[in-house]
DNA sequence: CATGAATGAGCGTTCATTCAT
DNA sequence: GATGAATGAACGCTCATTCAT
C-alpha cells in the first residue's frame, strides 16, 4: 500500500475520533466525555484510540485547536466584510459573539483552555491565538494610523486587552443568559452593545 | 455544656473542614479536592464532614461564598478610601486584581461559581454578588450626576458590563501570566492599567 | 420519684420509639427503617435509642411482636364471631386475609420474621404463633369432634399445614396483586376463595 | 483467535462470577452478597464484574434465571416418571421439596424474586414461571378431563392456588426446620404429606 | 496496526453503633 | 438516665489506561 493512502486512511481514523467526541460532548457536555463512548460512537477498539491520541487530554485539545482555527476563521471573514478599523474591531466581537451561539461547544473548549492552564496546550495551538493577536493588532495599527484609534495605546497591549474583555463578556452572556432574560430592560443584544460602545468610545 | 460553649465547638469544626478544604485545594487545585483527603487533614472521620455539609459540593459553595465575602468587603474598603467616583471605580478593578494575586484559590472559587451555573448556589451566596452589583451601580450614579460619567449608559447594564469585563481581564492575567512575564515590553500591571484606562474613557 | 412513674415513664419513651418507626416503616417500607430517622422522629437522643432497644434489630422483632398480638386478636374475634368450626377456620382466613389488607405493614412484618429465621425472635414472640397454633388447633379438634374435619388427621400437624399454606396465599395475593387485576377473570376474591375452598375440602 | 473460542471464554467469565457469587451466598446467605468479595473470590476485578454485568442486581438475576430454569426442569422431570394427573401434581409438589432440600440457595433465590416485586424481573424470567404455570395448568386439565379432579374449579386459579399454598409450605419447612425436627410426632416428611393429602383431597 | 478484555485505584455517600459529657 | 457528636467500615459503581493477542 502506498504511503499516502495509509496516510489517508490515519486520517480518517483521526477524524472519526474527533468526531465522535464532538458529537458526544454536544449531546452531554465538555467534562462527561469518555472514552468508552468515544469507542463506541467512533466504531473504534478502545485501544485503537490511543493509537491515535496518547489520552483523552490530547482529543479535548485536539477539538480545541479546531475550535480555534474557526474561531480564527470567523474573525478573518468578518475583518474582510468591512473597511474602517473600528468597524472591523465591532465585527470580529459580533463573530466572537455569533460564534459562542452557533457553535457553543466550540466556544466552550476556546473557553476552557484560555481559562485552566492546560499543560496540553501545544505550540500549534498557541500558534493560532498567536494569529488572532496579530489580526487584531493588524486592525488596531491601521485604526491609529487613520486616527480613529488612540496612538499612545500600545497595539499588542490593547489587543491582549480586548481579547480579555471579550471573552469575559461573553462568559457572562453564556452563564446569565437566564438572568438577562428575565431583566426587564436587559438583552443579550444590549449589554453585548453597550459593551462595545464602551470600548470602542475608550479607545478612541 | 452550656448550648453557647457546643454552638462554638460546632463552628470549630465547621471552620476545621473548609480550612482543610481550602488548603488541599490550594495544593491541589479546585477540582481535585475529595472527601478522603478533607477527612484525613481535618482529623475527623469521614461521616463526620457529613454532619457538617450535606455533601463535597456544599462544601465548595461555602468556600465560595467566603470568598464572595471577602472579595465584597475588599470592595467596600477600597471605595471608601476614594472620593470620586471614577477613582472608586477604579480602586475596585484594583482591589479586584489584588484579591486575585493575594487569594487566587478565593478568586478561582468566584469564578468558577460565576462561570458554571452550579444548582447549589443558594440566596445568600446571590445576595453577595447582588450587594457587589448595587456597590457599583451606586458608584456609577454617583458618577453621572457628577457629570463624570456619561448618563446615558444604563447603570445595571454597565455594572453588569464592568463585572464581564474585569472577571475576563483578571482570567487573562492569571492563565497568561507567563505568557505576559515573557514579553519585552508587556507587564500584568501595564495589562491592567490599560484595561482600566479603556474602561474608564469608555464610560466618560 | 415513685418507681412505678419511672416505669410509667419508661414506658412511654419506648412506645415513643416504636411510633416513630412504624410511622416511617409505614412511609418508607421495611427495609430503609434507620436510626437517624427513629432519633428524628421519636424527639428523642440517637443514643437514647439504645437505653431502650439493644439494636435497631430489636426494634424490628418488637414491631413484629405487636404484629403477631394484633393478628393473634383479629384471630380470635373472628372465631368468636362463629359457631361452626369450619366456619371458624374460615373465618381465620379471612381475618388473615382482612389483617393484610389493612394491615400492610404489620403483615409485612409477619411474614419477615416468618420467611427470615432472624435470630432476635425471642420466646415472647414465639408464644404468640404457638397461641394462634393452639387456637386453630382447639378449633380442629372441635370439628373433628363434630364429624366436620377428617379424624385421622392430627390436629397439631394439620395446623402446621394451614399456617404455611395461608401465609403463602396471602404473599401471593400481595405480590401478584397487578397480575392478579388484570387477568380477566381473576380477582384476589377469586383467588382466595379458591384456596379457602380447597383447604376446606381437603380436610373434610 | 477465532470468535466461538472468544465466545467461550466470555461464557467463561460470566459462568466464574455466577459461581462465585453463588458460593458466596451460600456462605453467607443471600443479602450479605457485596462486590468486592465476588471480585477477590472470582479472581476477577472489579471493574471486570461490570463488563459482564451491568449491576449487582444483575447477578442476582442471573442466578435466580438459573434457579428457576433448573426448578423447571424438575418440575417436567417429575412429571415424565408418572402418568395419572394427581400422581403428577403430587411428583411437582414432591420435586419442589426435593429441590429445596438441595438447592437451598436457589429455592432461596425463587422465593426472593417471587416475594418482592423486583424491577429487574425480565421477560426471560417471567418466561419461566409462565411454563411452570401451564405445566400446572396441562396436568390440571387433564385430571379434569379424567374425572380426578373437580372440573367446576378454573385450571389457572388452581394452578395459582397451588403455587401459592406450596410456596407457603416450602417456606414454612424451611424456617421451622427446627421446631419441626423438635416436636415428637413431627417431621418434615409428616408436614409434607399432610399438606399433600390436603390439597389433593380438596380438589377431587 | 488493531483489538477489547482487564484493570484497580478512586469516588461520594450511608448508617448502626459508641461513648464522653 | 439522656445526649448527640463522632465514628469508620462498608458499599456499588466508574473510567482512563494498558497490554496480550
Amino acid at each position: 500500500m502506498p504511503k499516502e493512502k495509509q496516510t489517508t486512511k490515519k486520517q480518517e481514523k483521526y477524524t472519526l475520533i474527533l468526531d465522535a467526541a464532538e458529537t458526544l460532548m454536544k449531546k452531554k457536555g465538555l467534562y462527561s466525555l469518555n472514552m468508552d463512548e468515544v469507542s463506541y460512537f467512533s466504531n473504534l477498539a478502545k485501544g485503537t484510540l490511543y493509537l491515535y491520541f496518547r489520552s483523552k487530554e490530547e482529543i479535548l485539545a485536539a477539538l480545541a485547536l479546531k475550535a480555534r482555527i474557526l474561531l480564527l476563521a470567523h474573525f478573518e471573514k468578518a475583518v474582510l466584510n468591512e473597511n474602517q478599523p473600528i468597524q472591523q474591531l465591532k465585527a470580529i466581537i459580533h463573530a466572537n459573539y455569533t460564534f459562542l451561539k452557533n457553535n457553543p461547544l466550540y466556544y466552550e473548549l476556546v473557553s476552557f483552555y484560555e481559562i485552566n492552564d492546560r499543560e496540553t496546550e501545544t505550540e500549534e495551538m498557541s500558534a493560532v491565538i498567536l494569529r488572532i493577536t496579530e489580526l487584531v493588532i493588524g486592525i488596531i495599527k491601521n485604526g491609529q494610523l487613520a486616527g480613529e484609534i488612540d496612538s499612545r495605546i500600545d497595539p499588542s497591549i490593547l489587543s491582549f486587552t480586548m481579547w480579555g474583555m471579550t471573552v469575559g463578556i461573553m462568559q457572562l452572556l453564556k452563564v446569565k443568559a437566564a438572568t438577562i432574560s428575565n431583566h426587564p430592560n436587559l438583552s443579550e443584544n444590549i449589554v453585548l452593545d453597550n459593551y462595545i460602545k464602551v470600548f470602542l468610545d475608550g479607545i478612541k
